[in-house]
DNA sequence: AATTGTCCCAACCGCCATTTG
DNA sequence: ACAAATGGCGGTTGGGACAAT
């Protein structure tokens, strides 16, 4: 009855992936494409379970993941989205096409929590109590008053895919050719190996995720204003509803493939928009990178 | 220098909806 | 139609890195 199971419960690894269980996934996904997940542990001979290498991809490997510090502008991102959303990091991740739910959720949890919290104790002794704390806390987020002054350590790197972490994954682990010593490597020693070429890091382009369609925030107007405020009031609800949401785009997606269809990254690399919310225009604002050299964008957080 | 405490994040766990035989 | 596995998601945790004492 039912499925077979996708592994054995006996022998399972656990723990971090070594670079040599990461050039093997990465090796079978550019042949073969991400998803049967259940397939890859038997055909790769890793002693992982298929559930520990879909996460591995989707949280680390995939090409695309942008790494290194929350920029202000994402910051202000998961704020405002967190407060409509609530804890729908998915949903969230879909507005931030280079990081993955998790990163975000580790990073609300780690830093714009206590974040919130502080402030929220801070505003409390306040004699202010005209506006909420959580607008006030708004109001002095980077995302509106530092957007500019983004404060990236690898600035270089913004868009940093994945596909540079495996590539200089296999540089440590061609340098290294013990393998005791590759094993020894933890994921974060990456960034310490020089740079050479390799046949993966060659054959897996950097992606970047088509952007959901957007344009300059400087054209809102009035009326959208007045529409996003009205929409404001009943987005919980709205959200709620699935059934309420437009999955007609998935097809006319563009697709991120690369070398001439033999990596089949399409599952991956479009933006996730199912259970998509009626947030166009907010979206469009949301996602417009461009705002932040658009003076005057500070005005429109109020509404929140 | 050694110890203790805190921070951070990759990975795991458990639940649920969907898929499949 | 049903049972069982898969895929996806959110919550939690283990342990390494770093800071403070």
């Amino acid at each position: 009855m039912g499925r077979p199971p996708c592994c054995d419960k006996v022998g399972i690894k656990k723990g971090p992936w070594t670079p040599e269980e990461d050039i093997i996934l990465v090796s079978y996904i550019q042949e073969h494409g991400p998803g049967n997940w259940r397939a890859v542990p038997t055909n790769t001979g890793l002693l992982r379970c298929s559930k520990s290498c879909r996460l591995r991809w989707t949280n680390y490997l995939r090409p695309g993941i942008k790494r290194g510090n929350f920029t202000p502008h994402e910051e202000g991102m998961i704020i405002h989205l967190q407060a409509l959303l609530g804890n729908k990091w998915a949903a969230i991740a879909t507005y931030l096409p280079q990081r993955t739910d998790n990163d975000i959720k580790n990073y609300w949890n780690t830093h714009l929590k206590k974040k919130l919290k502080k402030f929220q104790m801070e505003s409390q002794m306040s004699s202010d109590h005209n506006s909420s704390s959580y607008h006030q806390f708004l109001s002095k987020s980077t995302y509106f008053g530092e957007r500019s002054v983004e404060k990236n350590e690898n600035n270089s790197s913004i868009y940093a895919s994945s596909a540079e972490n495996i590539s200089r994954l296999l540089e440590g682990w061609m340098r290294s050719s013990s393998p005791l010593q590759a094993n020894t490597n933890t994921n974060r020693d990456f960034g310490k190996l020089s740079t050479e070429t390799s046949n993966i890091s060659t054959s897996i382009q950097c992606y970047r995720p088509q952007q959901i369609e957007h344009q300059g925030a400087n054209g809102i107007s009035s009326d959208e204003l007045e529409c996003m405020m009205l929409f404001d009031h009943n987005f919980t609800s709205m959200v709620c509803d699935k059934s309420s949401c437009d999955c007609s785009q998935k097809g006319s997606e563009g697709s991120g493939l690369i070398d001439q269809g033999k990596v089949h990254f399409e599952h991956e690399c479009k933006p996730k928009i199912d259970n998509n919310p009626p947030l166009s225009f907010l979206e469009k604002w949301l996602l417009d990178e461009n705002a932040s050299q658009v003076e005057g964008v500070m005005e429109l957080p109020s509404i929140f």
